[in-house]
RNA sequence: GGCGGGGUAGCUCAGCUAGGUAGAGCGUCCGGCUGUUAACCGGAAGGUCGUGGGUUCGAGUCCCACCCCCGCCGCCA
């Protein structure tokens, strides 16, 4: 079988013999001449095939390659400046695997119907360098929790309330019973710091809305993580800390990928900012964004802010209208409530929304009446503030839209393997 | 849910303003070429113009209805 990556080929000197394995990546035939760029997870080398050292044999079957072609191929190591990479491979011997059939995906195809053949579009050098980056990000930011005294933890699917008013939920045939997707874990979290004092979870959380933009998923992933005893600050620190050690892994580790897909990121180095709504609100109309205190921040005004600064940054204590009613009243301003949302640079919007949660059973139960809600709904929701309750603070991060921001693609849906969107279910 | 753009060959699109036998490039197939770099050169095949109805001698083009896709807003991560 496979002998070396061909990543490792490239270390090989001249004359040596090697045997790698891989697909069709480009093709060049001449009369008596096939060039072939051949692809594995790892890079891409041309092949030369000639009649002199593969036989009339082999030559023909050479000269039926198709693009995704599986093959294993042995051959001799030549460098060679009319070589992509100034390296290639002499094939002395080749075995097809499977000759492919036409190949689907050609040069003009465009993004929707990449989308339908995503299922073969991932082989792509492009998707691949974006999962990669994907998976890296993923892998460091979960590393910093793991280092620091965190739990990770699992919560279900399948619910039975929504966690906030707002949201659209899927709902389901439970046996009988109404049961939805969940939409977040937080509620979870918040029942499990009482084990663990400091916990996490990524999983996915579904919406049923009907969002048709670049930065919407139905199914999207989503980190959570809910602390005990911390206040809002303390979670910004968080957020912060946790944030600027995963980008920073993902620049470091995948310099090759960013480089393929041409992106010039730089990972945040400063001090993520921090502004209070009503300092947003003042530089949302000082760049003409029509908007007045008490309304949420449109996304209009989400980018005015955001384009104001190079790091991402967070907006605090918003007006208590426009959040869920488990956030705690600001002690200082009993308008607005003790929450912070992070904007991501560019224009992206909103990465991670949070704050600190109500501890006392009194002030839930009223917010949740106030909401017209029944509080027999949330009854273990509020057994947690019944039951040695405690400050707390929690925040979830979307973290498709972050490696969207990292990576700079053109939708989100460019950053996750298989996409979720209202008119999206398959492959 | 509101507003805007779009649906013509396998793919990317032109043709619609001014109705008159359906076009290009790429891909595919066939042929040529022993150093190609999204190779090149010659030839061929390939279309119920989103669906239904209407106007007209004649509709891809004009009118009506519907379906689907994309984007922006709202909602959120």
């Amino acid at each position: 079988m496979r002998e070396k990556f061909i990543e490792e080929l490239f270390l090989l000197g001249e004359g040596q013999r090697v045997r790698i394995a891989g697909w069709v990546h480009r093709r060049r035939e001449l009369g008596g001449v096939v060039f072939i760029i051949l692809r594995d997870s790892t890079g891409v080398v041309q092949v030369v095939f000639k009649r002199d050292l593969l036989g009339e044999e082999q030559m023909s079957l050479a000269r039926k390659l198709t693009i995704e072609s599986s093959l294993i191929v042995e051959g001799i190591v030549h460098r060679d400046e009319r070589a992509p990479g100034g390296m290639e491979l002499h094939a002395t011997n080749l075995q097809v695997f499977n000759l492919a059939e036409d190949f689907p995906l050609k040069k003009d195809t465009s993004k929707e119907v990449l989308f339908d053949y995503r299922h073969l579009h991932l082989r792509s050098r492009k998707v691949q360098a974006l999962l990669k980056i994907r998976g890296t990000f993923i892998r460091s930011l979960l590393d910093w929790y793991d280092d620091h005294g965190f739990t990770r933890v699992e919560a279900p699917t399948f619910v039975q309330a929504a966690v906030e008013g707002g949201a659209t939920l899927f709902k389901l045939d439970y046996f009988g019973r109404d049961a939805y997707l969940t939409q977040s874990s937080q509620f979870y979290l918040e029942a499990l710091i009482f084990a663990f004092d400091n916990v996490y979870t990524m999983q996915p959380s579904f919406r049923a809305e009907k969002s048709r933009t670049r930065r919407h998923l139905t199914e999207f992933w989503h980190f959570e993580a809910e602390m005990a005893w911390a206040t809002l600050e303390d979670m910004m620190n968080v957020v912060e800390d946790s944030l600027k050690q995963a980008c920073e892994r993902t620049y470091d580790e995948c310099g090759r990928e960013l480089d393929l897909i041409g992106r010039k990121f730089e990972p945040p180095s400063g001090r993520f900012p921090r502004i209070s709504y009503d300092e947003a609100v003042e530089i949302s109309k000082e760049k003409g964004v029509d908007i007045r205190w008490g309304e949420d921040l449109s996304t209009e005004a989400e980018r005015a802010i955001s384009l104001e600064f190079d790091e991402p940054i967070f907006v605090t204590r918003y007006p208590k209208a426009t959040r869920a009613f488990y956030h705690k009243v600001d002690p200082e301003d009993n308008r607005k409530v003790l929450c912070a949302d992070l904007l991501a640079p560019e224009g992206i919007g909103e990465i991670v929304g949070g704050g600190q949660r109500i501890d006392s059973l009194d002030e839930l139960v009223k917010r949740i009446q106030e909401e017209n809600l029944n509080p027999r709904d949330y009854y273990w929701y509020l057994d947690l503030r019944r039951y040695g309750s405690v400050p707390h603070s929690g925040f979830g991060l979307g973290v498709d839209r972050t490696v969207w921001w990292i990576s700079g693609t053109e939708t989100v849906r460019d950053v996750i393997p298989f996409p979720r969107t209202p008119t999206r279910l398959k492959p």
